[in-house]
DNA sequence: CATGAATGAGCATTCATTCAT
DNA sequence: CATGAATGAATGCTCATTCAT
C-alpha cells in the first residue's frame, strides 16, 4: 500500500533528479574539454543544459565539486575497463598495451565530437584528469603485482607509474594533432617504450 | 667632485626599472607555478611584488606578455645549458642524462624557496612551462641528430620528445614530494627508461 | 481560493523587473542631464538607483544602450504629443507654438524634482537629448509640409529645424534660471522669433 | 650691467616657459576638438607636445584648467573681432551679420585641419565654447544698445542673445556637414532669421 | 525542488597626479 | 624647472552564489 503511494512520486522525482545531475555532468565534461577547467564557468555549464542557473547549486556546490564528481564518474567508468584488461591480460605487457589503447581511445572519442577549436595560441594546459588518476593507481598496482611475481624488474613503481601518466598525457594530444589520429600507433609506441625501458630503469636498491 | 655626482644618473633609475621588471618576472613565475597560467591573475602577480597595480602595465601589457617574457627569459637561461650539455656529451645517452639533471635541478631550485603551500584543493593543473618548450625543441633536435648519425634507432622523434617532456613533467613533482628530493636518482630513472625504451619503440616503418 | 493564489504569479516578479528597468532609465536620464553623456558613468547611473552594480547589466549592455533606450522611450512618449499638436494645429504657427510649449514643459517637469545642483564647475556640456532628436525630425517634417502647402516661405528646412533646436536648447536653461520659470513666455518668444524670422530667412534659391 | 646679466637667462627661460605653455594650449585645442572635452585625457594632450607628462602640471592643475585657459585665450582672440565689427557696423543688423560670419569662419577654420573623424555615431555633444560666451556677452550688450537707441524693438535681451547662441551652435555643425561648407549662406540665414524674428518676438512688458 | 533576477566581490585596465632624480 | 616611473582610485564588466517566488 505504502508501496504504490511512494512509488509514483519517488520514482518520478528520482528519475528527474538523476537526469538533472546527469545532464549537468554531461554538459560539464564537454565544457571542460572545450574551454579548459579554469576558463569554464558555471554559467557555461548550465547553459549546456536546460536548467536554470540556481538549479546547479541543488546538485553541486561549485565548479570544483562538479569536477570531482566527473572524476569519480570517469573513474567508475574507466576502472572496470582496466580491471577487465588486467584480468584478461596474459601478462604485464599485454595489460599495459590494453591500458594505453583504452586511454587513447577514450580521449579520441571525447574529442571527436567537438570541432576542435581549442585555442592553440595560449600556453598549453593539462589537468589531472580523473582517468589519469585511475590509470596511475591501476598501473601502479599492476606493476607491483608484476614485480612481486617476478614478471618485471624491481623498479621504482611510483616513478614508473608517473612516467606512464606523463607519456600518456603528452602523447595523447600529440596523437590528436595528427590526422587521422592513430590510436594503435600511439599505444604501440608507448607500450614499447615503457616495456623495454623497464629494463633500463635502475633497480630499486 | 661634481664628476662623481654626474656619473650617478645611470644609477638609481635604471636599476629600479630593471629591478621592478625582474620582480614582476619572479613573482609571475611563482604565481604561474602555484596557480597555473589560467587561474593566475595579474593581481596575483603584482600582489607578489611591492609594486602598485598600475605599475604592472608600465612593463607588460598583459598576463600573456609576462608569460612570453618569462619564456624568452627561461629559454635564454636554459638553452645554453642544454647546448653545452650537447656539446660536451659523449653521445645521446650522456646528453639526455645532462638534460634531465638540468631540468630537475631547475625545478628543485625553484621550489626550495617557497614553503610549497600550493593550493592542493583545486584540481591540479599543469601548463607548459617555458623550460619545457625549450627542452622539447632541444631534445627533439638532438634526437634527430642521433638518429641521423645512427646513434639511435629510427623512432618517431615527435613522440619521443613528447614522452621525455611527459616523463619530466610527472617525475619532477613526484621527486619533489619525496624528502629529500634526489635529483640524480630521478634523472637516472628517466634516462635509463628512455634510453632502453628507445630500443623497444616501434621503428618508424 | 487556490485560484487567487495562482493568479498572482504574474505580479511581483514582472512588476519588479519593469520597476527596475524604469528606475535605471529614470536615473540615467537624470545623470545624463547633470553630467552629460560622456562624463556619466554606468556607476553614476546605478548609484542613482537602489540596485547593485551588476544588476545594471541584466537590463542594458552598456551606457550606449541605456541612452538608446532612453531615446526610444522619449520618442515614444514625445512624438505622440507632437503628432497630436500637428493634427490639431490650425497652421504651422499653431503647431510650432504647441511644440515649444511641449518641450519647455517637459524640461520644466524634469527639472523641478531635483534641487538642480548641476556641477557648474566643470565646463558646461550639452548633448542631444532624445527629445531634441524627435523634435528635430518632427519640426522638419512639419516645416516641409508647410512649405509644400504654401503656408511657409521656401527656406532651408534643415537649417530652420536646427535653428529651432538651438533656440529650444538655449532658451530652456535660460528659462529655468528665472524664478519662476515662465513656460508660456519662453514659448511665445521662441515662436514669435521663428515665425517672423521665417520671413527674413533667405529663400532657398 | 644687471641688464645683460638678467636678460640672457630670463629671456631664454621666459621664452621656453611661454613656449611650453603655448604648446600645451595648441595641443589641447586640437585634442578637445578631435575627441571632445570628456574623452580627451591629459595624456592625449601632452602626447601632442614634446613635453613630459609631469611638465603639464607646472603649467596647469588639471584638464579643466587648461580648458579655461583655452577659453580665456579664445575670448581674448575673439572679442576684438567682435568689438571691431561693432565699431565698424552701420547698425545692429550689420553687426549681427559680422558676428555670425566671424563665428562660422572661426569654427570652419578650426575644423578644416583635422581629417574630420569625430565619431558621429555617439550622441552628439556640444560644449559651451569660450567663443560662445563671448558672443553671448557681446551680442547682448550690442542688442541692449540697439534697443536703447530705438534701433531694435524692446525684446528680452537675455532670451534673444541665447537664441543667437543656440542658432550659431546648431547651424555651425549643420553647415560643416555640407560640402563645401558655405559660411556666407549660413550667416545670411542666421542673420535674416534673427533680424526679422526680432519683430515677431514679444515686446518686453 | 526549479527558477532566474539581484547581489557584490573581483578582475583587467586606464589615467590623473605625485615625486625622486 | 623638466622628466617619466610609480601610484592607486576609478571604471566597465563578469560571474559565483543567494534567495524570493
Amino acid at each position: 500500500m505504502s508501496d504504490t503511494a511512494e512509488l509514483e512520486p519517488i520514482g518520478k522525482r528520482e528519475k528527474t533528479k538523476a537526469a538533472n545531475r546527469a545532464a549537468i555532468l554531461v554538459a560539464a565534461r564537454r565544457v571542460f574539454a572545450q574551454l579548459g577547467y579554469e576558463a569554464a564557468t558555471v554559467r557555461d555549464i548550465i547553459r549546456g543544459t536546460e536548467l536554470a542557473s540556481g538549479t546547479f547549486y541543488n546538485y553541486f556546490r561549485s565548479k570544483e565539486e562538479v569536477f570531482e564528481a566527473l572524476a569519480d564518474d570517469s573513474a567508475r567508468r574507466f576502472r572496470p575497463i582496466l580491471r577487465l584488461a588486467r584480468a584478461h591480460a596474459r601478462g604485464f605487457e599485454d595489460y599495459l598495451h590494453s591500458a594505453f589503447i583504452a586511454y587513447f581511445r577514450f580521449i579520441a572519442e571525447e574529442n571527436e565530437d567537438e570541432g576542435r577549436p581549442i585555442d592553440e595560441r595560449r600556453p598549453h594546459v593539462r589537468s589531472d584528469t580523473p582517468e589519469m588518476i585511475t590509470v596511475y593507481q591501476e598501473v601502479r598496482q599492476s606493476l607491483e603485482d608484476a614485480i612481486a611475481h617476478g614478471d618485471a624488474p624491481d623498479v621504482d613503481a611510483d616513478y614508473l607509474a608517473h612516467a606512464c601518466i606523463g607519456i600518456a598525457q603528452e602523447l595523447g594530444p600529440a596523437m590528436l594533432r595528427r590526422s587521422p589520429p592513430d590510436i594503435d600507433n600511439a599505444a604501440a609506441f608507448a607500450t614499447g617504450l615503457i616495456l623495454k625501458g623497464l629494463e633500463g630503469a635502475p633497480r630499486k636498491k
